[in-house]
DNA sequence: GCCAACGTTGGC
DNA sequence: GCCAACGTTGGC
């Protein structure tokens, strides 16, 4: 199993949509970069755990946990004219983008905010912190999630 | 709204 | 294949 960390806006989809969502699970659509594309066609895989990162709000940060229930598949919303993810170059035959399922299984009891990503020895070396970082799927390595997770619900986040 | 940093496009 | 121009991302 490995873990991962995807960007939402949550003015477009929001950790608390996913959980009023659940049980049910939610296509992750709209991946457009080819970095991020990438991970999602040929390494995220179904079991997975994925952080929840919001961006570009007013509390920037970590909101919670989703496990990956569906491995990469064609991304719908390419073949979809009237979706602001249509692609006119891609076809069912030859897909460009690629999307998984998720679903909700956890909210932290407060937002891991960026700042204090950004100030955790333990993530120098996450994609996130990274200067000028735009990648909206990325990997976390199992020290890097446990000191995420330490952060949000252990004894200091109380 | 600003702007730094990045990814993509397209002329050559 | 280079690289300037452009569009986008995303924190602040």
């Amino acid at each position: 199993m490995a873990y991962w960390l995807f960007k939402t806006e949550p003015g477009e989809f929001a950790m608390s949509d996913l959980e009023a969502m659940a049980p049910a699970p939610e296509c992750w659509s709209g991946v457009r970069n080819y970095q991020a594309r990438n991970f999602l066609r040929d390494q995220v895989a179904a079991d997975d755990r994925v952080f929840i990162y919001h961006s570009s709000c007013q509390r920037v940060g970590i909101a919670g946990i989703a496990r990956v229930v569906r491995a990469g598949y064609p991304d719908p919303a390419q073949f979809a004219p009237q979706s602001p993810y249509y692609d006119a170059a891609a076809s069912p035959q030859l897909p460009r983008w690629y999307a998984v399922d998720i679903v909700y299984q956890h909210s932290f009891r407060q937002l891991v905010p960026l700042a204090v990503l950004k100030a955790s020895p333990a993530l120098q070396e996450l994609a996130l912190v990274r200067r000028g970082s735009r990648l909206s799927v990325m990997p976390v390595a199992p020290a890097q999630w446990q000191a995420i997770v330490a952060m949000a619900d252990g004894p200091s986040a109380n």
